[in-house]
DNA sequence: TATTGTTATACTCTATAACTATA
DNA sequence: TATAGTTATAGAGTATAACAATA
């Protein structure tokens, strides 16, 4: 699941010297020299490699598609499970506060509240204080798919990051939080 | 900047119980009971929060974010930076090889060297060992670019998580590295 | 037969303008 | 006047199929 960002691996170097490029031609009437050609073998990242934003990202993607494959069971996309995620632990939460939290436009909220709705996972009532508003609840089914499917990712994430100690984990928690908030 | 993924903040708790909802009618021929609306004032997203693949897509949108306002100083997006970075430290670098660094499918990747090439950044010469593919090169526009560019971001990152120790910023690194790797 | 670069094209995601009902 | 929800639509990003030239 690509997006708008490098992923890259290799760290070796096999390549010639940086910046190394053909000489400029000085005389105005001479033939242009034959342009040097190179062959890369092995791809060098390495500034790429030295971002902490690079990194955050290569290992967001990667958690990314650990959850990606675990809502393909539910037939869920992330953005679909976490806004039941929030109105399960929000019951009466508004499309507005959604969007807020989900970082989607409103316009492109209303078609996901649809889908939702028409899959039977969710319901609408009135806002008890304003009456532009709607409040969102789980219905029985989306409070069932919800119920199993939390605990399904945790435990995807667990697998998929098992080869850190219980420290690091919560060692990276912290400094990611710590970096945004 | 948006992307298919949940960004949440709130974690205090001002809503009725998870789960809580309007009991089930039971009789067949009795008037529905109203159901309940709440109104929601803080937004819970402690779930969501829980997740190390939450944590880290925020803290990688942040610095994506710090990157994306940097580059526009150069009218670059970042895949475009990236792969003039790419082409800098790999001289004779393939459209294909660019691809799988970059993860952009091969139809994709080719507007985006045309623009490079148009704005004077990056040339093609033909490859030393396969007729088929083209060699990248940065032109000295390019390699001036690159140049100037990739300290600008060095920067602009470390200003954005100077509030890490140096120990800090390097353990996350390793970690970020250790779950993607 | 497989791969590089390419065209055309479809699909998804994201963004903007404008409308209505209510605050 | 401002805000919640909505419609329509534009734009950017991502995906698949297919082709010519070369391996």
């Amino acid at each position: 699941m690509p997006a708008h960002q490098p992923v890259g691996t290799s760290t070796t170097k096999a390549t010639p010297a940086r910046g190394k490029r053909a000489p400029k031609d000085a005389g105005q009437q001479e033939t242009a020299p034959a342009a040097e050609v190179f062959a890369v073998d092995q791809v060098n990242a390495s500034f790429l490699e030295s971002l902490l934003g690079y990194n955050a990202r290569r290992a967001s993607l990667s958690l990314v598609g650990v959850f990606v494959k675990c809502m393909e069971g539910f037939d869920l996309k992330i953005v679909e499970f976490s806004l039941l995620s929030l109105v399960g632990g929000n019951p009466g939460i508004t499309s507005r506060q959604l969007c807020q939290q989900l970082d989607v436009l409103p316009p492109n909220m209303v078609g996901m509240i649809e889908v939702m709705t028409r899959r039977g996972f969710l319901e609408r009532r009135p806002h008890p204080r304003d009456g532009r508003a709607m409040g969102l609840y789980l219905t029985e089914a989306g409070r069932a798919l919800v119920d199993q499917a939390e605990p399904q990712l945790k435990a995807s994430e667990s697998a998929a990051v098992s080869h850190l100690s219980v420290e690091e984990q919560q060692q990276l928690l912290n400094l990611l939080q710590k970096l945004y908030r």
